[in-house]
DNA sequence: TTGATTGACATACTGCCGGTATGTTCGCGC
DNA sequence: GCGCGAACATACCGGCAGTATGTCAATCAA
């Protein structure tokens, strides 16, 4: 048999990029399986989690066999962290948008801390890297997954906002740490909340407010 | 065969328990065995975590077998709350410890913020409690669990700051939950760092900042 | 053009592990 | 001292991650 379930897969490409060149073919095809296999393994870790999901069913929704996972990815780990990039990827985007408006110091802190909630709320990125990720990677790998993505992007926000004498010595990562953690404890509790839509409004109230707490704190204090 | 390396703990045990009443012993046997299985699997959680640590090594390390181990719980799962309970009550005695000195409630409640930092830094406590508890027994299932513990304590140091009138009319659950969420990550962050003791002082220097900071604010703003 | 090579899969199998079903023994009430 | 049930132990099953191997087709060297 072989090649059998993987046919309708190159009809349909094959239509998008009769322009290429034929040694891109190839290529393309896997790329897009192996894309397919991300999107799957997106989908069942958000819903069923990572214990709860078999390889076999993350094929099977890919049109594909666990052969073609095992051709892709070392195993369920490193499949696990591809699905991890591509939600991790995503939320960076946003949070790029909003650094590119440059506005005042603290404003743009409170936009992106905002922006950073709200995208917690996303079961993907709730799930796969705000809880699992962890566990299934090892924290030290997790840590090192997200220093260039959403986790950088609050870093060096809270980096600016000290080097504008905003907080008094406090270590940046320390605190990028700390911000990091309560947001994403507060969108699981919204999440979890049987009145969202009021909790969130609660939360981002309690932020906004605790913002300008250390806003004022900060001022009084020192210049 | 049946009983066979079931023996030594009875000799063990008679020893210490001599002056009960005999219709007493049985149930000791049972209970001390459970004890010894939640021990082994708060080790074992610990060090291997959930996924990495079989029921027949969790057994084994207690002097049972896996049908003893089900004998007294219901699955893995089962057990794993067992263990997670076990280290949740250690940590919640020592917080009571502290409430019952009262003092300022600010000074209480920077004494309480600085012990629950110090519990999450015991690897128990972080592994099966904060990284895995979530994922093995479902958010909501963990949340209830902590309620009358850990948590319950800080969400009550919370409320009376509010009551006292220390927050403006912040969500007290919003805050205790972004507290909890801002010092467990911060005590992971700690425990995986290559030089854990500055990072400690770092973080508890921010920390208690930050704390002073709100309250100057809060006292600014309002009465 | 063709033979060899290799990438991109599919199929078949193994071992581990959680869970279950069943057996065995001893303590305890009668 | 006897039956009964609690407190275990043993044997087995099914699912699943991982591996070993097979197959086909696209590419390339000659």
């Amino acid at each position: 048999m072989g090649m059998v379930g993987a046919g309708w897969r190159r009809l349909v490409i094959m239509a998008t990029v009769r322009a290429r060149r034929a040694s891109a073919r190839r290529a393309h095809y896997a790329a897009s399986t192996r894309d397919d296999l991300v999107r799957s393994a997106v989908s069942l870790f958000t819903t069923h989690g990572y214990a709860g999901t078999s390889l076999d069913t993350i094929a099977t929704r890919a049109r594909v066999t666990k052969g073609a996972l095992y051709h892709h990815f070392k195993g369920k780990q490193d499949l696990f962290e591809a699905a991890f990039s591509a939600v991790e990827r995503n939320v960076y985007s946003k949070l790029q948008r909003i650094l590119e408006k440059s506005e005042n110091l603290w404003v743009k802190a409170g936009l992106v801390v905002r922006e950073y909630l709200q995208s917690c709320l996303d079961p993907a990125y709730q799930r796969i890297v705000i809880h699992e990720g962890p566990v299934v990677m090892g924290w030290q790998r997790w840590r090192d997954a997200q220093e260039g993505l959403s986790y950088g992007v609050i870093r060096d926000v809270i980096a600016d906002l000290r080097a504008a004498g905003g907080l008094g010595g406090i270590s940046v990562e320390v605190t990028a740490r700390l911000v990091c953690g309560a947001l994403s404890t507060a969108a699981t509790m919204i999440a979890n909340s049987p009145d969202p839509k009021r909790v969130s409004e609660e939360t981002e109230d309690a932020v906004v407010r605790l913002l300008a707490l250390v806003r004022a704190g900060s001022e009084t204090q020192d210049g």
